[in-house]
DNA sequence: TATTGTTATACTCTATAACTATA
DNA sequence: TATAGTTATAGAGTATAACAATA
């Protein structure tokens, strides 16, 4: 007995994390504004530009943790910007590889300075050993949740 | 030059941040679920509940991050559901303080016993230590972040 | 003038179901 | 039968603006 239950919520790992979420993300996309870019549209178009042949939409979905539905639609719209292009698979028919356009590395690029830097400042408040351990730390927190889910 | 960027977004902090807050929260709301209850309004029960004379508005508020009027939908809906009440302040008349009912005690606890059984598990992955060094530096992202808002 | 609570509205994100075309 | 992609829809979460009552 020294109290500390009346910190029951603010000291809760779910708590934290879902308000340090909502911090970065709303941060995210502020700096993704001026590019015509979200956090979610960012990653998927991050994804396909760092690809060379391209990306099919079922790995997006699993890489980025959405439902494929999803997925069509932020591709449907990274496509109207001209940022990428859905081709046909040389080996699957059903599979479309998304691909970034030569605009869509170009603002891929421009965009990841302005999201980087603003998580960099985000992050200050932690050491680069804090911000590894971190890293560390919610990269095994994902990895288990993912597997329960498929239990 | 390590072939590191090829994991650039998996390993971005602010991506898994973002994947296990979603993990987590998907997971307390299914568990809330049987108790009526979902994430934000347990958190709102919670403080109502574990206060002694109430919590304002204004107060949940501020430690929710939620917007005040979103405060009031939720209130409204633990309010209709019975588990808490506005009083007005002895002290201010503008300000309403929340109030949990003997029904709403008791839902906190039930409740209580289900989500933290959840975290648990999801945390699972992680040794106590490891744990403790999550929350905090999560805690300090959080008091960073918050900081950095109101600049 | 500033603060507390409220109403209203629009947009984003999440969750599902049903469907097609291919494998 | 199972998988990749698509369409549609509803519900939850987020973001703002404007307002009344009170300090």
């Amino acid at each position: 007995m020294d109290g500390s239950d009346a910190a029951a919520l603010t000291d809760d790992v779910g708590f934290l994390l879902s308000r340090a979420s909502g911090l970065v993300v709303r941060a995210s996309n502020a700096s993704l504004a001026g590019h015509g870019l979200r956090v979610r549209s960012y990653s998927v178009l991050l994804l396909a530009a760092d690809s060379v042949e391209g990306v099919s939409q079922r790995e997006l979905a699993d890489v980025l943790g959405l439902d494929p539905s999803q997925v069509v639609l932020l591709v449907d719209e990274l496509v109207t910007a001209g940022l990428v292009e859905r081709r046909p698979s040389p080996t699957d028919r059903r599979t479309r590889l998304v691909v970034a356009t030569d605009a869509g590395r170009v603002a891929r690029a421009r965009a990841g300075v302005d999201v980087d830097a603003t998580l960099t400042r985000q992050l200050a408040e932690l050491t680069a050993g804090e911000q590894l351990l971190l890293r560390e730390l919610l990269t095994r927190l994902v990895a288990g949740g993912r597997a329960a889910v498929r239990v």
